[in-house]
DNA sequence: GTAGATGCAAAGTATTTGCGACAAG
DNA sequence: CTTGTCGCAAATACTTTGCATCTAC
């Protein structure tokens, strides 16, 4: 089962905050990967107080505890999204901007090989697919 | 055989003026991935008139005419390298900042069944492994 | 009560751009 | 010649930070 946002912040000893919890929130229930300014766009609706200094540093700490993935796609802004149990990596649309997520684990397995090949221990990696619809 | 920068210059209609020189050279030379910065400095040694803006503009260029490739790795700022024939990945040691250049067909063979499973056609990827030194 | 969080505005980075002077083809 | 480039300084975009105030625990 997943574990929220909030639960995980009690784990990890990070104050709990009337501004973290409204960001945890939209987190939780975006579907796409939003940048920061939209991130704030979405909290400010909720919470016009909330300032833009407070989205970033909270999504640095979120990043920082592990709740958060950060992703810097070709030329655009960083971009977040909620990291939980099942990794995956990202197939961009170059035309639309549309991110699909893919899990490969028969690549998962040869990075770990190649990384093994140079004497090293993989501790992560960032794998984007950027690519065209094809008319079928 | 290596096509020189200043041919692919020649090739694509890219003016040849001296700055662009002295930056293809140096690229050239280059057998790590420097930032923009260090570029800078790199170039002012040979010739201190040219300037930050001319620097950025021209690997700018030279990146939309496919003779540098930009890479932006984790939490660090935009490196260049020359584009040849021999693609490659990047596996980064988080350690030291040590980047190996490796291939691996059999990723790259994945990463195309990936994204045709998902019906788009792959126009480029990302792939970069972070990693410790096992020791030994 | 106290350590840490927030809002604000100011400061930092990294990069781009307007403009008049200049140089490549 | 003419078009595009250069150097300079100013502008922009994104992100961080100092400080006084406030709040979770």
């Amino acid at each position: 089962m997943k574990v929220s946002i909030e639960k995980k912040c009690i784990n990890k000893g990070v104050k709990l905050t009337d501004q973290r919890k409204i960001i945890a929130k939209i987190m939780s229930d975006a579907d796409d990967h939003p940048d920061v300014d939209e991130l704030y766009k979405r909290v400010s609706k909720i919470d016009s107080k909330i300032s833009l200094a407070t989205v970033y540093r909270t999504v640095k700490l979120f990043e920082e505890t592990g709740i958060l993935a950060k992703h810097e796609f070709k030329g655009s802004k960083a971009r977040y999204e909620e990291l939980n149990e099942s990794h995956h990596d990202h197939l961009i649309d170059i035309k639309s901007g549309e991110i699909i997520e893919f899990v490969d684990n028969e690549i998962e397995k040869l990075q770990k090989k190649v990384a093994d090949k140079y004497g090293y221990e993989l501790v992560d990696h960032k794998l984007e697919l950027y690519g065209i619809k094809k008319k079928s």
